[in-house]
DNA sequence: GATGAAAACACACCGTA
DNA sequence: TACGGTGTGTTTTCATC
């Protein structure tokens, strides 16, 4: 586990929110020179407190108006489908994040398209048809706020 | 909604799995030159196809290794009071992820805590305590892949 | 697409505690 | 040893042609 101290923290949340400020820029909101604080960036990456830097994509803007949570229970008890489930499931374009879980469902998935009908085209043709997928529940999404997380 | 041809597409894709690819980098992969690439990138921006760039942090490197999707249903006639419960919602520093959806719950929220006793303070002291909370589920994270989506 | 100024990055070196 | 500052070459960004 990574020790940051309060600067550190601060530099992690303001990336989070928006990863384009510069190290320039973010050094003279707190009080650093532009290498200090390229140095500390260049230290969390190493320490491995940062996977990556991402586009947020704007979904709705691209043409998929639609998101919708499902999720997923398996079908019969012999779990070494686990990892074939979750392979099939990775290859269909629509779906967005694949997350293995413990509780109700076996996995959570988040899945786009288009509209309404092409939902039910995905969900009827790819996803109800994977090896081993049994119960499937869903929730439409109507809005979704991110938030900075604690630190 | 955005028109896209080939190329934008294929920006669009390896930016989304990784934004500190230069314009002059993606230009020498795609056969363009940097600035016809710079300009692309820019025109996606302003054509709304690009919501930001973040930083994808390590929850577990920075000592959360707990990840809980909640799915929350509220009260009975908790319906006038959605914009109460999203506001105090998101004021909970563990919470990451506030998801208003449809279907048989009214709110996901995405939450972390440090460990199990942590996320069990969460939940009884904050989330149990939110105005309007009815049901509520559980699903512990195992494991999660983001895929790059369709487009 | 090419050129060039301005900005940001990335590193070396030095100073302080 | 750890961290910050200054100075500087390199790379990227961004505007103009």
């Amino acid at each position: 586990m990574i020790e940051l101290d309060e600067i550190d923290r601060r530099i992690l949340l303001a990336l989070a929110r928006d990863a384009t400020q510069s190290a320039g820029a973010l050094g003279r909101r707190f009080g650093l020179s532009q290498p200090a604080m390229w140095r500390r960036i260049r230290r969390l990456q190493e320490a491995g407190a940062i996977k990556g830097r991402r586009l947020r994509l704007n979904a709705e803007a691209l043409g998929f108006g639609v998101t919708v949570f499902l999720g997923v229970k398996l079908g019969r008890k012999g779990r070494a489908s686990l990892s074939d489930f979750e392979r099939a499931v990775s290859a269909i374009p629509e779906v967005q994040t694949v997350e293995h879980v413990l509780g109700l469902y076996d996995f959570r998935l988040r899945v786009v398209a288009r509209d309404l009908p092409d939902f039910e085209r995905v969900l009827r043709r790819r996803i109800m048809t994977l090896p081993g997928a049994g119960e499937v529940e869903a929730n439409v999404l109507l809005s979704e706020e991110r938030l900075p997380g604690p630190l």
